[in-house]
DNA sequence: TATTGTTATACTCTATAACTATA
DNA sequence: TATAGTTATAGAGTATAACAATA
C-alpha cells in the first residue's frame, strides 16, 4: 500500500484493464465491420443470429422465455424474431410435450451452418490481426492468455 | 508447412485466435450489461453515446457528415440524434464560419463528464474480471498484451 | 388463478426522398 | 449545379397491454 503524493501511481492492475479496454475495443472494430454487414446481408436482425448462437451452443431444448431471458428481451419480440426464423427454416418450433403452453425451439441443420458461416467471419477478422503479429508478441500473448481462457466460464 | 493425415493440426496462430475470440465475446458480456443499462438510464441510444465518444477524443473539429460517416449511419439519423445531444447540453452545433453550409458540433464540459462516466462504468467491468485473475496470470497477460496495445493503431 | 406464448398498438431509431441554404 | 444539413415519411425492432391456451 504504497502512498504517494501524486494520484500518478498505475498499478498493473490498471495498466491491464486499460490495455485489455483497448484490445477489446480494437478487435470489435476489425471484426464488427464484416460480421454486421454479413448479418445485414442475410437480411437477419442481431437479435435472430444472437438467439441462433445461443441455440447452437444449447445442450438442453430451449423454449422461447428461455431465450428472452438470456437477451434481455420481451417475449413478444422473441416470439416475432423467431418467427422469422422459422419461416427460413433456421430452426423449428414445436409444443413441449410436458407442459403444452411452453414451445420448444430446436436449431436446424441449415440454421447451424448459418451461425457456423457468421461464426468463421467474426473469426477470421481475429486471425487477420493475429496474422499482423510479431511472431514472438504472438507467441507470448498466447502464454499470457492459455491459463486464464482455459478457466473462462 | 507440416502435412498430416488429420486437420487436427492447430497452429500458434488458431490457438491465439480462438483465445482472442473466447476472451473478447467475454468480456463484452461481462462489460456490456451495465453499460448499456447506464445508458439506457440516461435516456440516450447507443448512436448518441457513439456520437460523444467520438466527439470526446476529436483533435480537429467535427461536421454532422463527419460523425454519420465514421459511424456509418445517414446524415438525418446523425441530425436527429445531435437534436438531442444539443437539447441535452451535451454538445454545441453552430455553423461553420468558413462554409455556412456546415456545422460545427463541439462536445460540451457537460458531455464529457458524461462520456467520461459510461467509459468509466466499462473499464469497471473490465476492472472486476482483471481483479479477479491470478496474479501471476495477471502479470504474465499484461507482459504478453504490452507490446502489442503499444502498436495498436 | 398463474404462466407461456401470440396478437394489437405505440414508440424509437434508421433510411430514402424532398426541401432549404450555401458554395 | 453540387453539397451540408433538415424535415417528411416509411420500415424494422422493441415494449406494454390485451388475449388465448394450458397448468
Amino acid at each position: 500500500m504504497q502512498a504517494s503524493t501524486a494520484s500518478k501511481q498505475v498499478t498493473p492492475t490498471d495498466e491491464l484493464t486499460r490495455a485489455l479496454g483497448d484490445l477489446v475495443r480494437y478487435l470489435l472494430v476489425c471484426t464488427g465491420r464484416d460480421t454486421f454487414r454479413a448479418i445485414d446481408d442475410l437480411g437477419l436482425s442481431l437479435t435472430q443470429i444472437k438467439a441462433a448462437q445461443l441455440l447452437a451452443e444449447a445442450e438442453a431444448p430451449v423454449s422461447l422465455g428461455d431465450i428472452g431471458e438470456h437477451l434481455g428481451l420481451s417475449l413478444p419480440a422473441m416470439s416475432r424474431a423467431v418467427d422469422g426464423l422459422v419461416k427460413r427454416g433456421l430452426v423449428t418450433r414445436e409444443e413441449d410435450p410436458a407442459d403444452r403452453r411452453s414451445k420448444r425451439i430446436v436449431i436446424t441443420r441449415r440454421g447451424r451452418r448459418l451461425y457456423e458461416r457468421i461464426y468463421e467471419i467474426r473469426a477470421a477478422g481475429v486471425r487477420a490481426f493475429v496474422d499482423g503479429l510479431d511472431p514472438d508478441h504472438r507467441d507470448a500473448l498466447l502464454d499470457g492468455l492459455r491459463p486464464i481462457v482455459r478457466d473462462l466460464p
